[in-house]
DNA sequence: GCCGTTTTCGGCCCGACTGTTTTCAGTCG
């Protein structure tokens, strides 16, 4: 995967080019960042586009024009960019790793090469400890601090987290401060409201009348670490786990138009302000404001923002500019999945496999609580020795186990499953005899995940091919910030499954959420069904499923995509098809 | 250098805070 060494690269010309001052207008110097960001973003290697359709194909990537794709070509082909090079020559310092420290960019970072021939983090460090920095002009006391502190939380891994570990943390400080007295309102912006997979920060907003002492309130928190700025109307700080969270006061009457602000990813907000330069207005965090600077439509939601103009509002998950501007123009937005909707969860271990300790019990009462009408049991098969994986006698044991649980349980159903595995030609490690017993099969690849992507598409196909699977257990096997995905032919895998009418899951652990958003968009577009899973392995992450309809709703996913939503009745019925 | 769901040329989003400064450049989101 070339992708974020490429990103990297291109960041960089941006940032040389920058240096270069006036000889370059600073709308080219943009175009690499968002060429950068959307070659960083890509789940597909650049490589592979490149090789499907050459440059025409990496041209239908957004900010990427004829010069870019043309980089991006040479890059593959000679693993050097001209342009880069040449501006090395005049600037041989190592850009991309000391603009990764806080609170530097390039033109400190080049400023710091020339006065002390600072090339990297190491030199960085060196000049650091010798106090050499705060005698520079621009540079004081101050500043090596604050570069001091930027090194030290580079080096202690800060960078994006688990949104199933940054929503409960962002969740217990906005209820803090609610709980203080000194605020009205607090809500969680950023991509934590839009259910990204993983988040780089936290963004709460605030509604007070006693702004500093908010603020002091904030700083003071036992989640606080320390203090990155501070002023009346926004407060950084860094949080003990690792991660900055930035809260912002703002005016009752400007509340709506700072959640859009803080909610949209860029793009998103581009748009909408170029949508507003049109119609003459001027939208910022404050409102949205006519020529006379008179706010027409700030209010206290954000739809009267949307409205004003010209669009329906739309979910927070949406707001990534994927296309989701055109409906909400042309009123046809869809109506997205949500967790109301949810009637049962399809993936959950027992105690009979598995490091899990969950009874049926235990697992019908969480289900019940949280509203849900059926739970299907699946455990692991004999493959998964390491798991206490089951034979075909075991599962029928859990089975005959699940018909007397089922008789004293009322108004709720287990299901008869198993996650199966998908052996490496393919076939699954369970007989036909004893799949057949269960109301549906669920199969997962647990193996040989770093399989060539030919013999893993074809394993994962055959898989499909047979028959004899309802629903594709975490289909690319990746683990957030620990495993890459398996390679494998999605295209290819997506249609074997639309041929042979099987679901997607989409796992709702924290750390795996797969299929990821940008996988179901493609997934949804082969016409397939889902099943939003929390593969429960503790009663626990059976609340998990939030972070699955996120995603979920980040793919645009409608109710009737998702296969349980269904009463049991017809998903029974579909199973059985 | 990119882009267009009116445009293939003429545009291209907006503001807060910091540190080192006497009015602002740099950085960030």
């Amino acid at each position: 995967m070339i992708n974020s060494k490429l990103a990297e690269l291109l960041d960089v010309i941006a940032d040389m080019l920058e240096l270069e001052g006036e000889k370059y207008s600073r709308f080219e110097v943009l175009a690499y960042r968002k060429a950068a960001v959307t070659i960083g973003g890509l789940q597909e290697d650049a490589e592979e586009i490149y090789k499907k359709g050459g440059t025409d194909a990496l041209m239908e990537l957004p900010g990427i024009g004829k010069s870019m794709a043309a980089h991006i070509e040479e890059y593959i082909k000679t693993g050097k960019i001209a342009k880069y090079e040449k501006l090395k020559k005049k600037y041989p310092l190592d850009i991309a790793n000391l603009t990764k420290i806080q609170g530097m960019g390039a033109k400190k970072a080049f400023k710091l090469y020339k006065a002390l021939g600072v090339k990297d983090v190491q030199g960085l460090k060196k000049a650091l400890a010798q106090h050499r920095i705060r005698d520079l002009e621009g540079f004081g006391e101050q500043s090596e601090t604050q570069i001091q502190k930027g090194i030290d939380f580079l080096e202690s891994g800060g960078g994006r987290m688990l949104l199933g570990t940054a929503l409960p943390e962002a969740e217990a400080i906005r209820d803090k401060l609610l709980k203080s007295g000194l605020v009205e309102k607090a809500i969680i912006g950023g991509s934590t409201r839009r259910m990204r997979e993983t988040v780089g920060d936290l963004d709460i907003l605030l509604i007070s009348s006693k702004g500093q002492r908010v603020m002091d309130f904030i700083t003071s928190m036992q989640e606080v670490e320390s203090t990155i700025a501070k002023g009346p109307t926004k407060t950084s700080v860094r949080l003990k786990i690792g991660l900055n969270c930035d809260f912002r006061l703002v005016e009752r009457t400007s509340f709506g138009a700072a959640l859009q602000y803080f909610t949209g990813n860029k793009d998103h907000n581009v748009k909408l302000r170029e949508m507003a330069i049109k119609k003459g207005l001027k939208l910022n965090e404050y409102g949205l404001f006519d020529k006379r600077n008179r706010n027409v439509a700030a209010g206290e939601n954000e739809e009267q923002v949307y409205k004003t103009l010209g669009l329906d509002w739309m979910e927070p998950e949406m707001r990534e500019n994927r296309g989701e501007i055109y409906l909400a123009l042309h009123h046809k937005l869809p109506k997205l999945v949500q967790l109301a909707d949810i009637d049962g969860d399809l993936h959950v271990h027992s105690k009979f496999s598995g490091d899990s300790s969950n009874t049926f019990e235990e697992i019908a009462g969480e289900a019940k609580r949280l509203g849900r009408e059926y739970a299907g049991v699946t455990d692991h098969s004999k493959s998964e020795y390491m798991n206490r994986g089951l034979d075909e006698k075991g599962y029928r044991r859990v089975f005959a186990e699940i018909d007397k649980a089922n008789k004293k349980l009322e108004g709720f159903t287990l299901l008869k499953s198993g996650e199966v595995d998908i052996l490496k030609d393919g076939s699954l490690d369970i007989d036909r005899k004893t799949l057949g017993e269960m109301d549906y099969v669920l199969a997962s690849v647990h193996s040989g995940l770093k399989d060539p992507k030919d013999a893993m598409t074809k394993r994962i196909v055959n898989a499909l091919n047979s028959g004899q699977i309802d629903i594709l257990g975490h289909p690319t096997g990746r683990l957030i910030n620990e495993r890459e995905p398996l390679q494998a032919d999605m295209d290819k895998v997506f249609e074997a499954a639309k041929d042979n009418g099987v679901a997607m899951e989409i796992n709702s652990q924290p750390s795996r959420l797969d299929l990821n958003d940008e996988n179901a968009i493609k997934a949804k577009r082969y016409g397939l069904k889902f099943a939003i899973d929390t593969d429960a392995h503790r009663i626990s992450h059976m609340q998990y499923m939030r972070y699955g309809i996120g995603m979920a709703k980040r793919a645009w996913l409608r109710k009737e995509d998702v296969v349980n939503t269904m009463d049991l009745g017809s998903l029974l019925k579909l199973f059985k098809k």
